[in-house]
DNA sequence: CGATCATTTGACACCGGTCAAGTTTTGTGG
DNA sequence: CCACAAAACTTGACCGGTGTCAAATGATCG
């Protein structure tokens, strides 16, 4: 039995674990004795590419990213997951990425026939994959169009609640407009997220910083000095 | 009214225009009064990025190209989409791309409250949804970690049926190995989709003819001599 | 406090972008 | 069917942004 199954099987501490963005009944699900909710440390693979895809999964809490893998090792993070979000669904019979967890997640496993023939999930389930395939469509840009400057200073606006959408409301206030923001990806994890490597990843932040847009806190602690100015770096703009 | 909705009001002609895989009842759907089916010229737009997104689109001949511009004119096509096909489907408000034909096209066009209530299109739409999704997660590594010759061989190998996937069944027969693609897009738009520029996709492609690899019958038509040999040059092997 | 791993920095090479001709193909009108 | 113009594509020369390889520095954890 893994680690992440006897971690909620022992589990006595009464830490809520449903979902709060609950629509039109789709909680009702989690009540199915075929449902199951693990938890899992970081790094934690939850399955491979070309596993037999016989589950879905929920993500309840923490940070997931879903790679690709060449032949010859190069890797592309495809997805970035945060909660509430699902994974491991898809047209094809086996999985066509690995997943990995990044932060401590508390994730919840449907079975995959039961979430097909429950109205309520198809409807959250499509309600996830147009949000996904509206990051994807963006990562895409970023991926094909940015230079890596860009695609470094869109990576950093990611984590600004509220800024850098197509509506941003600019500063809240007058005077200082800046965010703390703290990454759960390692460099190498963010360099095959955005298609870099790590040492042109590396060299990005330290320009950044140079030029003062930035402050590097701690090495996973980053604080954006001037988020307009920022986002006018990501080519958005 | 535009010349696509004249198309067809006045379209005696008797051309069948029903989908022809249709999937449990998900036809039925086409009884209803708000759905209309037009005809589409090539390189027209069905709608751009930004429109208001009360409409969802199902191709059921030819192919369409979504596309994002940056500010500067940048512009990377996200998908290439082919019979059966959905599009228009989102999560927000306003379309998130661009929709241009390729090719003449007819298009059915359904009315977006219609399709979030039906629920033999909801299960289309996720069928289609998780379909384009995989599309995407394997455009994504091509867009962040293949070469540039990779990316072309990838993009000629896409229209050789039944090759280059996964459990690729090699040659049919003994002897030649090769195949005969028909492109719908141009150098501009291919160069668009790969994340390159014209330049280079030429360049790739006359140094594929020149070591034998394909020949250009014509400028839209091109040969792969040996399907095989091209299926190793998609870093995917 | 030392070992290990992650990150940063430097030097250099090369792939692919840019700019600027050519060349071929397509479309139009006579 | 031909002549011409416009568009699409190809090719060449050059350069700059990223990748590669190697070493130094910094963080983490026993």
């Amino acid at each position: 039995m893994a680690y992440s199954e006897r971690g909620l099987a022992a589990g006595g501490n009464a830490r809520p674990i449903v979902s709060p963005t609950s629509d039109e009944g789709w909680t009702d699900y989690a009540r199915s004795p075929r449902v199951k909710t693990n938890r899992y440390e970081p790094h934690q693979v939850v399955f491979y590419e070309g596993d037999q895809a016989d589950r879905i999964y929920e993500l309840l809490e923490g940070a997931v990213m879903l790679y690709k893998l060449l032949p010859d090792g190069r890797r592309q993070v495809v997805e970035v997951l945060g909660a509430n979000d699902m994974f491991g669904l898809l047209a094809s019979r086996a999985y066509d990425c690995n997943a990995e967890t990044l932060t401590p997640c508390v994730i919840r496993v449907l079975d995959r026939k039961d979430a097909e023939t429950t109205p309520a999930a198809q409807r959250h389930i499509t309600r996830c994959l147009l949000a996904q395939m509206e990051s994807m469509h963006e990562h895409a840009v970023l991926l094909g169009r940015k230079s890596a400057f860009e695609r470094v200073s869109s990576f950093l606006m990611r984590f600004v609640p509220g800024r850098g959408i197509a509506d941003c409301r600019g500063p809240a206030g007058a005077g200082r407009d800046d965010a703390l923001i703290v990454l759960t990806m390692t460099r190498q994890e963010i360099a095959d997220y955005l298609g870099l490597t790590i040492e042109t990843v590396s060299r990005v932040i330290s320009d950044l910083k140079r030029r003062g847009l930035i402050a590097i806190e701690k090495q996973d602690r980053i604080r954006i000095n001037n988020v307009c100015g920022m986002c006018h770096q990501t080519g958005a703009h």
